[in-house]
DNA sequence: TTAAGGGATGACAACGTTGTCAAATAGACA
DNA sequence: TGTCTATTTGACAACGTTGTCATCCCTTAA
């Protein structure tokens, strides 16, 4: 910028000014400067000029996501980042892996760099560590998964809601002994719809067999196997409800391998590429996540301008998908 | 920073020197600092310090992608946070949607932050742009499309060969009406999946029949109705190759749809999530990208530790995985 | 002719750090 | 005790910007 000043026989200010399109500069001058930059090769240091700055922001927001290259989280990140360049801002984003100090690294590496937002996608139990990025004037919020330990904004699922909608369907459809496949139940969403499942049956009047219920199913391997497990029991159901998209997958492989797809209802929770294009076609109570992701970055940019409303959780509602597995009778 | 020293009772500089680990800082006081810097909730400004630092490394890349949120891409983005991570560098990520507009704006952006280097996953026909980052000491390696117009690093997936594998295998089974179908011919990539299937095919004295190609076939549905003018044309090839993975997936409802698909053999170029679970099991020339990305940011690297070989292009190959559909003999 | 007003421009300090170098202190040894 | 050396510490400038304020010059009107 100094040899910019120099070459266009200017002070440093008056490029500064140039480059900021300010008010104030003759087009004489302005047009000298701008052609004195673009002889020197000359681009402007956003870091520097936001250190400066009296906003002091650097247009970026950080990203905490389980994993960048999972489904789920890209479409979450991608609705992110269309909020995010209407206003310049660009994303930095990051996986967790469902580590909990790998999403405290990624925050502290967030925060070193001034993020001016954060967007979190929570694997850790205890987040009252980020009061101290809060207090530093950091909005911070949550996705996909509620905070604990912390009041702030969230925008979730309800992933209780949608799974009590699985069950009434396949219930309607003359279905009592439904089974469930759930993820880890360390996860708080897996725990939710475990519950959803609870309670979808309770509302009908219908005890839980717990010899029908798999917890802690991670992955399609395991999924498959435990979807295995429950059809080749004595008493098998005649439906299963899958809480998650990979358990899903696994346990539609299973169907398939014994036969069972036409014969077993399977309703998953989340959709997933291609379950349209699988035979029979997979019904799923989808969630939204471009919906979380523009909601989330929504509210950033809302508490950026000042807005100082009391913390909310915003639920995203899910969608039920019919596409033909979810829709055979028992 | 200021107050910390404030209250250690230290200055500014032991207070830096601490908080970068420096040596020379008796034990005795690098405790005080320490405390007081808890006590003040201090968090180290990374911007202002690469501001001064000699280095002035940003500790942060910039990656454009044509979408976060597309499966190639995302598998891209993690392979090069996995690199990343183990250098503390953080990662701009950004999607250019094909536009050479947007990835110019996204370039000028990360620039403007004084990324440290810089992969694209181009989508423009002119690099020359980039040069302008290059002299200012910011590395650029392209990722999936080589660079044209300019001399640059780059990792590509071997495509033509990656079809010529295709027609090979095809033919070994006795097919020789093979149809094509072709991404838009605007990208790169697409053009030499195409030039690969005309290769392969004059490798086995066979002449390509106009009739059975079709290029400029961009996403599931139009592949849908493409596949179907192949399949109910007077005479229909006895087999498929496919340039897309979204095109693979149209044409493989077009086979189901038309109940050909035990009948035509369709290989596809690029994996899809559920290739194996459809029926029959879908054949495909697989891409690598957890390998692209990884080499791509350890290229990033080598180049910001000095390494000033000539540019050069990484070739890395393709996987045929074989699930069925392009097993099918005519 | 002069004063007032307004627009254009620049000098200077500051943002939060680190590099450089000098000063202060402590320890070792004659 | 004095001198020398090594270690610890700090003062100051600088990184590339922008905010603040002062200055300059040109119009305009009395």
């Amino acid at each position: 910028m100094r040899d910019v000043a120099a070459l266009a026989k200017v002070s440093l200010k008056t490029v500064s000014r140039v480059v900021n399109g300010e008010a104030g500069v003759s087009p004489r001058l302005a047009k000298r400067v701008t052609a004195a930059g673009e002889r020197l090769d000359y681009r402007h240091n956003f870091t520097a000029s936001s250190l400066r700055r009296s906003d002091g922001r650097s247009r970026t927001i950080g990203v905490v996501l389980e994993d960048v290259a999972n489904p789920f989280a890209s479409a979450l990140h991608r609705a992110i980042e269309d909020v995010a360049v209407e206003r310049a801002v660009l994303v930095l984003a990051g996986s967790s892996d469902e580590d909990e100090r790998r999403e405290r690294r990624l925050v502290a590496a967030f925060a070193s760099r001034r993020v001016d937002g954060l967007i979190i996608q929570p694997s850790s139990h205890d987040h009252s560590y980020l009061l101290r990025e809060r207090r530093a004037g950091t909005p911070v919020v949550f996705v996909d998964r509620p905070p604990s330990s912390l009041d702030a904004d969230a925008v979730v699922t309800d992933n209780a809601a949608g799974i009590r909608r699985a069950v009434h369907h396949l219930v309607k459809l003359g279905h009592w002994r439904i089974g469930y496949l759930g993820d880890l139940r360390s996860i708080a969403t897996a725990k939710e719809r475990h519950l959803g499942f609870v309670e979808g049956l309770r509302e009908h009047g219908i005890e839980v067999d717990e010899s029908l219920v798999q917890l802690d199913v991670r992955g399609i391997e395991k999924a498959d196997v435990a979807a295995r497990q429950l059809l080749t029991s004595s008493r098998p159901p005649t439906a299963l409800i899958t809480g998650q998209n990979l358990v899903t997958i696994g346990a539609f492989r299973a169907l398939r391998r014994q036969r069972l797809h036409r014969k077993i209802a399977l309703v998953g929770f989340d959709d997933f590429p291609l379950a349209d294009l699988l035979d029979p076609g997979v019904t799923v109570i989808a969630q939204d996540p471009a919906a979380i992701g523009r909601t989330a970055a929504g509210i950033v940019f809302r508490r950026l301008d000042g807005d100082t409303a009391p913390f909310q959780t915003h639920i995203v509602r899910t969608l039920m998908i019919k596409r033909g597995s979810g829709e055979i009778q028992p």
